[in-house]
RNA sequence: GGACUCGUAGCUCAGUUGGAUAGAGCGCUGCCCUCCGAAGGCAGAGGUCGGAGGUUCGAAUCCUCUCGAGUCCGCCA
């Protein structure tokens, strides 16, 4: 239960009948609603409904608030009701209402904070979406475990998600990707192939797909002309860097349910129907660009070119959709396959993009408007650039120069838990720096640590109990939790559910992150509140009852610290070492 | 020239979708601890939210203008 949506229905429910009573207007607006107060001071609860309903009523919001508070001081949750400020009405709630959250925590396990917002409802998330032409680095890293996360934390909201990758194995990279390897292949013949030419990938990373393709195939395509082996050999190598690239997502947790191919897009008619259905809605005609100002392109020629009429859809302006070759666009094959998203049932879409795709989000948008005539929502997530420091100095990053950090090398280096809770240390659409020394430094300063210390200690604690959690509550045993850190213990708990949500809605799953260092703040604090006072330790030796009901608020804090890490993707660990 | 993102404490960043005295960590200052419930604890000082207008009962949050940083800018994907 979500206790801000059960206050705002009981406030809805006095508004009603202060109603009934004559003393407030009838079918006054819902705008209101109750939620924690910015400052712990004001109480446990607060709502602003009294200066929402002001306007409407025509009445001053503090009669309002006095009238409200009179009723609510009538429920047995209720401690207290005070009018304050413009007209706020601050709640306090009985300790036995705390209490009893530990109760629904503990019967729900992980499964506490799980809310029925997307009501089932089917969403796609694509995320990472790397050019088959290499490993990933740790530019992708972000995108990677950001859209992992928002998938997870979409999952606990009630979507029915499905994560996806789209491959884009068409066009004239994969053909420098199967030229490259063709010159590995020939190298792995015993061939001295010389230095890479230029244009084609350099990396080495491509010697054991060349190798072993020669162990497949032999001399055979050594002396074939290229059409004939430029095909077989692209889709070889294609397989080979995708097969690498789910190796690694996978070391980083990252499994996706569905690959879409950019080459299936064409090569079964989706790019031309699509095209031809945005054609069919009258926004596609051919037309000459102005050339873009300040950046003038030193071949520029104006020509006739077949556009997409996106100004009219929120873009700055018409984009290409044929090359002059007459071949699509990369952003004709794009417009294809959000539509094939969609006429798969999925209305709702989220694209999770590198900070070098800014440029572009407006003009898929307006894809996306223009081809589902609105009934598809695309939201599309930018991952800022990730900075990597050693020593609090930048590694230097050159992809042609074939030095990047991989990121089964930074999984190696540091573990794919500390991977992931780093990427989700920050909003999405801001910059971060991720040290590699911190991530592995022992303090209070590293939220990997700190985070995973304190599910460590709640472990501490049900070990040493010699497993005498309580599968039962009852009231008059969670009665002896009345401590005022066992109090903001539980109140913290109670935010979970709204924290969850909020955080889905916004598609921001790095809120999560936040939300278990300020938990595990708390929980440290109370911890260390027993090394100096014994008698609020967790486990009382001489008070079997107390012991008890302090369990089962650890437990409670054990697996809510579970389901947030549960979805970070980040596996909770048991005990330091 | 334009588009997008970001400007919040000395530093790195949150800010519950417009609420009441803007938060955290680091650093700084002071006090306490040296305890395996280890990998320190507690407290304090310190920002008017880049700047200027506007909307609102109420703005860090929305609008306009402006300054600064990053990313990007036909036929690459």
């Amino acid at each position: 239960m979500d206790i801000f949506k059960h206050f705002t229905s009981i406030v809805t429910s006095e508004v009603e009948a202060l109603a009934g009573a004559g003393r407030l207007p009838a079918g006054l607006p819902t705008g209101y609603a109750v939620e924690p107060p910015r400052e712990v001071g004001h109480g446990d609860l607060t709502t602003n409904a009294a200066l929402v309903l002001a306007k409407p009523a025509r009445l001053a919001p503090r009669a309002i608030a006095e009238l409200l508070a009179e009723r609510l001081r009538g429920h047995a949750d209720v401690a207290s009701a005070d009018v304050a400020g413009p007209g706020f009405i601050n709640l306090r709630l009985q300790d036995a209402f705390w209490q009893r959250q530990l109760d629904a925590i503990l019967a729900a396990g992980t499964a506490y904070g799980d809310s029925a917002l997307g009501a089932g409802e089917a969403i796609n998330v694509e995320y990472v979406s790397a050019n088959p032409t290499g490993p990933l680095h740790v530019g992708h890293v972000r995108g990677a475990v950001y859209g992992d996360a928002l998938a997870n934390l979409l999952q606990k909201a009630g979507f029915a998600v499905t994560r996806e990758y789209y491959i884009n194995d068409a066009g004239a990279q994969v053909d420098a990707l199967a030229h490259s390897t063709f010159v590995r292949y020939r190298e792995a013949l015993g061939e001295a192939v010389g230095p890479i030419p230029e244009g084609l990938y350099p990396g080495e990373y491509l010697q054991p797909v060349g190798a072993a393709l020669a162990a497949r195939d032999g001399r055979h395509w050594l002396d074939r002309p290229q059409s004939e082996w430029l095909e077989p050999i692209r889709a070889f190598a294609i397989d080979a860097m995708m097969a690498e690239v789910r190796r690694d997502l996978k070391e980083l947790g990252v499994e996706h349910d569905v690959f879409s191919s950019e080459r299936a897009l064409h090569a079964d008619g989706r790019v031309a129907r699509a095209l031809a259905a945005l054609q069919a809605g009258g926004h596609v005609y051919t037309g000459i660009l102005e050339p873009p100002k300040g950046k003038k392109p030193d071949d520029w020629e104006p020509r006739p070119q077949t556009l997409f009429r996106a100004t009219a859809f929120g873009d700055d302006v018409d984009r290409p959709l044929r090359k002059s070759d007459g071949s699509w666009t990369y952003f004709a094959a794009d417009i294809a396959y959000h539509h094939d998203k969609f006429t798969r049932g999925f209305r709702r879409m989220v694209d999770v993009w590198g900070a070098d795709h800014g440029g572009y989000v407006k003009r898929m948008r307006a894809a996306v408007a223009a081809l589902t005539g609105g009934a598809g929502t695309l939201d599309i997530k930018i991952c800022q650039l990730v900075r990597v420091l050693r020593a609090g100095q930048p590694v230097r990053m050159s992809k042609r120069a074939g030095e990047f950090v991989t990121l089964a090398e930074l999984i190696r280096e540091v573990g794919a838990d500390a991977v992931r809770f780093i990427m989700l240390t920050r909003k999405n659409d801001a910059a971060l720096d991720f040290d590699l020394a911190k991530v592995l430094e022992q303090s209070r300063d590293n939220p990997v640590f700190y985070v995973q210390y304190a599910h460590a200690r709640c472990c501490s604690v049900r070990r040493r109990s010699g497993g005498a959690i309580p599968s039962r509550t009852d009231p008059a045993m969670l009665a002896r939790l009345g401590d005022s850190g066992e109090l903001s213990l539980m109140r913290r708990l109670a935010l979970w559910p709204r924290t969850v949500e909020a955080a889905a809605e916004a598609h921001e799953p790095h809120r999560i992150a936040f939300y278990l260092y300020d938990l595990t703040q708390e929980f440290h604090a109370q911890w260390n509140r027993g090394n100096d006072d014994p008698a609020v330790r967790f486990i009382v030796p001489e008070d079997e009852g107390l012991t008890q009901a302090r369990l089962v608020l650890v437990e409670a804090v054990r697996m809510v610290i579970a389901s947030g890490l549960a979805v970070m993707g980040v596996k909770p660990v048991e005990e330091m070492r």
